[in-house]
DNA sequence: TTTATTTATTGAAATATTTCGATGTTTCTA
DNA sequence: TAGAAACATCGAAATATTTCAATAAATAAA
């Protein structure tokens, strides 16, 4: 596994630390598939620039992956970064 | 474990997102027991006020735990606040 | 090719965070 | 008891983040 240093895992906490962020992560597990940013409009009681705005903020951390299908994005989670992060939180620990 | 709710997890990442205090809590583990806040002066160029102001961000969501040792005041990582923000983590996860 | 749909960008306002100097509180020590 | 040491609080300045209306860009569909 690649290891994260600190400044990484801080941009990874920062991104973390929004209530509207982590419910669209919340939205990319329930998706069976993957999520469209569509579907988040339903479900964020946010204008649409926001959404677009935090979607950014998990996509440049790579949180979040992106993959164009026509007008559409599609986001699926990446776990290999939460993976990454995970060990990072570990190595805090004695 | 007790369980950690997305409003909790977004403390947690907030407390954690920044240079700082991921910086004291590494202090924290390089210390063979415990850290003294008096410690952190010599590793940490900022005013004490600034200091304490992170430390109380730590305190406050239990990422560490404090304990009044005459004037000064000893810190410890909480393994088990760490252990729940992990387990909220893997449960992002499909 | 015109129109509608989906996502991105810009600029500005509102809000939150970080930092420090000044000062307060608590506790130890001379 | 007076002074020093360790930590906390307050208020203000600097900086960063969040939000939205307006608008732009890309693509699909009529």
């Amino acid at each position: 596994m690649a290891s994260m240093d600190a400044k990484r895992a801080e941009k990874i906490s920062k991104a973390l630390s929004d209530p509207t962020r982590l419910k669209i992560l919340n939205e990319i597990k329930k998706k069976a598939e993957c999520l469209y940013c569509v579907d988040l409009y339903d479900n964020i009681n946010l204008a649409q620039p926001s959404i677009c705005h935090h979607l950014k903020q998990l996509t440049e951390t790579s949180i979040i992956l992106s993959e164009k299908e026509g007008r559409n994005i599609k986001y699926t989670l990446n776990n290999e970064v939460i993976d990454e992060y995970i060990h990072f939180l570990q190595g805090l620990k004695k």
